[in-house]
DNA sequence: CCTTGAACTGAACACCTATTCAGATAAACA
DNA sequence: TGTTTATCTGAATAGGTGTTCAGTTCAAGG
């Protein structure tokens, strides 16, 4: 047997990053074999290689793709008239974006430690960016008077661990619909930097 | 060779756990291999069974101390007049006693699905116990009015979510003091749920 | 001093790992 | 229809995995 019927790249190469970011979310980077994956998608293990340089870029692959439309989203963002507008949508917009994509959120955020140096280095860049946005709106909102915060670069990580905290425990279809987290996360963020709802 | 000189399970135990502590939260306990762990404390592989079950009872015994160290500090703690010296002395303790055991939060946040299932409700339980502490110092303040927090289960998550992180980020010998970035944590966290400072 | 047992080795077991590649097959195009 | 080329297999390479255990050595107690 060689080349299967109906086989195309267009089809087989989504259908592996799909089964590979799954399957890293549920078991973890290294816990998963390139043959698992494989399998997964129903071809050997040999054929990955043809998508992909190595199980690494496998890996990074997911996790800039991931970065990079995190921020392009974040981009479209309307512009708000105040800080405490921008700081509003950015909650709701982060808890969004991250309860509708949970696998890719996961591995973003646990298989770090699992890139080489140099792919870590592109991602944390990537990240750094993103977290730039929220900064930039904390220190709008303290210039303006709006919020008060004595270390804007601590108090936006501290937010975004607390909005990205949801994902940890959020269910669809659970006690609390999305939007009531939203505002409640949104709500308790604003305070958090001394704004007023 | 066998038996080496000098040796003695109350040495060889307790460097097998730290052994194991530091490798699991350096690379990930699916990356690590029990040759690893044996080098790192200069033993052969084998060995390592007379001291552990198998590689998840090593995990898990790591967690459970973990937790178990943790639910006994914070029953430690001295009681508070009100919600708001109660609320500020819990976030203090939180981020203390996590920046003191980077690699022991660590494992303990990444490694839950490396668990077997009797042993993750295990250490879940745990981890409900350690929340129920904070969640019972919300809804006194939410009961005596210091706080405002619509719904106290999710406002306990977002909270330990935020002051979790700084694990993520602090640095001993950064540009934060240690007391400094409590001080200013655990005022956000006061002010995320309406007290007042 | 000698025996007992704790502590450890080194080899083995059965299996899994990422990755490569010659060869085979089906799709695409002429 | 025939030829080319994209797609995939199956086997191989060179190593690693957790775990077990007979045999060996040292430390401790009588």
């Amino acid at each position: 047997m060689a080349r299967k019927i109906g086989s195309s790249s267009d089809i087989t190469g989504p259908r592996i990053r799909a089964a590979a970011m799954q399957l890293f979310a549920r078991h973890g980077f290294a816990a998963v074999s390139m043959r698992q994956i494989a399998a997964d998608v129903g071809v050997q293990a040999g054929a990955l290689y043809l998508y992909t340089a190595d199980k690494q870029a496998l890996l990074f692959d997911l996790m800039q793709d991931h970065m990079t439309n995190l921020l392009a989203a974040v981009d479209t963002l309307p512009l708000q008239p105040t800080a405490t507008a921008q700081l509003d949508q950015f909650a709701r917009f982060h808890i969004g974006y991250h309860l509708d994509r949970p696998e890719a959120v996961f591995i973003a955020y646990m298989e770090l430690r699992n890139l080489s140096p140099d792919n870590f280095a592109t991602i944390e860049s990537l990240r750094r960016r993103y977290e730039d946005h929220l900064q930039t709106i904390l220190t709008q909102g303290a210039d303006t008077g709006a919020f008060t915060v004595p270390d804007t670069k601590m108090a936006t990580l501290a937010l975004i661990a607390m909005l990205t905290g949801v994902t940890n425990w959020y269910r669809e279809g659970g006690r609390l619909a999305r939007a009531d987290v939203q505002t409640l996360y949104a709500d308790m963020a604003l305070r958090a930097v001394g704004g007023r709802l």
